[in-house]
DNA sequence: AAATGAGGTCCATATCATGGACCTTGGGTG
DNA sequence: CACCCAAGGTCCATGATATGGACCTCATTT
C-alpha cells in the first residue's frame, strides 16, 4: 500500500533505499540525543516495522546505533569515519579554519561556519572568540531552517529569487510553529535589506541580545558554498561595528573563494587505487 | 540471479539497503578519486544496472557524488555534513587533536589518530611535526589492512586472539597482493613483538627508512577506541628512542582513556528536540 | 572504419519489502 | 498489587518492487 505516499521525485528507483537514508538525514537533525522510534516513525511517514527494519540495516552498516538505556537512534562511528574521508573532497571545514580563527581573534567575538543543507542550515564549526560575554545560540551540528541566524539568513539571501520562495514555503511550518520571531514576512524583510547592505543581520531574533552578521561565499561555478559569520551582544553590534565586522567577513569570504577556486583549477589528481603506496614518501623539507 | 550471494550476515533484512551502503563503504575505500562504474561493479559483486540504481539513491540522497569528467563516483557532500553531525558523539577526533598536537610538539615528528573500520584500518588524522625530514606514507583518510603501519598494528594486538585470526584471514589476499612486506607470518610476529614491547612498531615495512611506533586506548567498557602513533626516519628510531616515543604514547594514551571515560560516566545529556531553544543562551567567562 | 570497452537503460519475472495484527516490556496509577 | 497504557519490537501472507540479461550509445584505440 505504499502507493500514494508523497510522490517523490518523480520515475525509477530503489525507494526502500531512499526511505532508508532520509531515516539518515531524520536522525542527523537531532545529533545530540538520538530519536525514539515513534519520532523516527512520526517523522518519517512510514510505520513502525518498516521504519526498524531499515533502522536495523542502518545500524548493520555502523551509521546508525541504537543507545542501549534510552533505545534512541543516533549516527554511528561509521557516519563520523565516512565524513572523515569525504572531508579529503568537501574540505570546506578544514579549508575554513583559518578564516575562522582569524576572524574569532581579530573581533574577539565567535566565528561560525555553517553550510546548507536541504532546506536547513547547519553549523559546522563554532570558533570561540575571546571576549567575555558569548552567546551560545548557535553549537555547532545545530540547525534551523533557512534564514534563521545570520549564517542561514546570509545564504538564503545568496540563492535566485525562486528557490528562496520554494524554500520559504517549505519552512513556513516550522517558521510559525517552532520560531515565533520569524514569520517568512519579517524574513522577507530581513533578506532584502541583507541583499542591500551586502550582509545578513540577526538583531537579536533568535535569541535576545544574540546578534550576529554573515556572509556567503560560493564556488567557481556560482553555486553558494557556505557562509561565514559572527555573533555577539547586542552591545557590541552598533552599526558601525557592524560595518568593521562586514569587512573581516569580506575579506576571509574572499580568501575562501579564492581557494576554492584553486581547488578546482589543476588536473584534480585523479584516481590512486586503494592500497597503492605512492611515490617519493619521504620528503625534505626546510625548518 | 541475487541467490546465492555470500550468504551473508544471517536473516532478516532490507537487502537492497544493505547493498547500498556496502557501495557507499566501498567508494569511502577511494576517498581521493573516486571510483569508476566498473570497479564498483567488480569491488562489490553486484551487476551494473543494480549497482547503478543503488548509486543513483545514494547519489539522490547527496552521500554520493558522480563527477561529471571522469565519471567516477565519490563520497559527497551530505556524507560529509553527516560525519560533521556524527562527530558530537563520536568525537574521538576532538579529542585526540590536543594529544596530537602535544605529541607533534614535543617529539618534533609526526603524529596520527586511527581507527579501526571493519578489517581496516584508517587515519583520521595526522599532525605534522617540526622536524625538516617527514615521511609521507601516511595521509589522513588512508586505509590499509590491520597491522599494516604503527598505528594499525597496535589496534590488531589489542584485539582477542580470535579476532586477530579471523582479520589476518580475511586480509591475506589483500596482503598478498599489495603488500610484499606484510606476509601474514611477519605481521605475526611484529604482533607478538608489540605485545611484549607494549607498543607496536613499523620497522620501516610499508617504506623504506619510513617506521612508526603506535599504542592503543579503549573505551571504558574494553573495546578498542582508536590508536595514537608517531611517524619519523629511521635515524630517529634507535631503541633508546622507541622508548622515549612509547613513552609520550604511553601518556596520551592514558588522557584518551581518561576523557574517554568521562564522557561515558554523567548522566548523557539526553534528547533536546530538534530546533528548540536551549536555555540561557548568553553566559559570562572571566578571560 | 571497425572493434573494443565503458557508461547507461529497458522491461518481464520472481523476489523481497510491506504493514496490519500481535506480542512484550516497563513504569505510572487507582 | 494489579491494572493499564504507551512504546518497542516481531510475524507473515501478499503484491508491489528490485533484479539482471540483453541492448544501446559514446569515446577511444588500432
Amino acid at each position: 500500500m505504499a502507493g500514494s505516499d508523497e510522490a517523490r521525485a518523480g520515475m525509477s528507483g530503489s525507494q526502500s533505499v531512499d526511505r532508508a537514508l532520509q531515516l539518515l538525514a531524520l536522525i542527523g537533525r537531532e545529533p545530540a540525543g538520538g530519536l525514539p522510534l515513534v519520532e523516527i516513525v512520526a517523522g518519517s511517514g512510514l510505520n513502525k516495522p518498516t521504519a526498524r527494519r531499515l533502522l536495523l540495516a542502518l545500524i548493520r552498516a555502523g551509521l546508525v546505533e541504537q543507545e542501549p538505556r534510552t533505545r534512541h537512534y543516533c549516527l554511528g562511528e561509521e557516519a563520523f569515519v565516512l565524513g572523515v574521508l569525504a572531508a579529503r573532497r568537501h574540505g570546506l571545514l578544514e579549508l575554513a579554519m583559518e578564516s575562522l580563527r582569524h576572524l574569532a581573534g581579530v573581533t574577539m567575538d565567535t566565528s561560525f561556519l555553517s553550510v546548507r543543507r536541504d532546506h536547513y542550515c547547519v553549523c559546522l564549526h563554532r570558533e570561540e572568540g575571546t571576549y567575555p560575554v558569548r552567546t551560545h545560540a548557535l553549537q555547532m551540528g545545530d540547525q534551523h531552517p533557512l534564514g534563521v541566524g545570520a549564517g542561514s539568513l546570509a545564504l538564503l539571501a545568496a540563492l535566485p529569487d525562486d528557490d528562496v520562495d520554494r524554500l520559504l514555503a517549505a519552512n513556513e511550518p516550522a517558521l510559525r510553529a517552532r520560531y515565533q520571531g520569524f514569520a517568512p514576512e519579517i524574513l522577507r524583510d530581513d533578506l532584502a535589506l541583507a541583499r542591500q547592505r551586502g550582509f545578513a543581520l540577526n538583531p537579536g531574533r533568535l535569541v535576545a541580545s544574540s546578534w550576529g552578521v554573515g556572509m556567503a561565499f560560493r564556488y567557481p561555478d556560482g553555486r553558494v558554498a557556505g557562509a561565514l559569520s559572527l555573533a555577539a551582544i547586542d552591545s557590541r553590534m552598533a552599526p558601525e561595528r557592524q560595518d568593521e565586522l562586514a569587512d573581516h567577513l569580506r575579506a576571509e569570504v574572499m580568501r575562501m573563494e579564492r581557494l576554492l577556486a584553486d581547488m578546482f583549477v589543476p588536473g584534480r589528481k585523479v584516481a590512486d587505487r586503494a592500497g597503492r603506496i605512492t611515490a617519493p614518501a619521504i620528503e625534505a623539507r626546510r625548518a
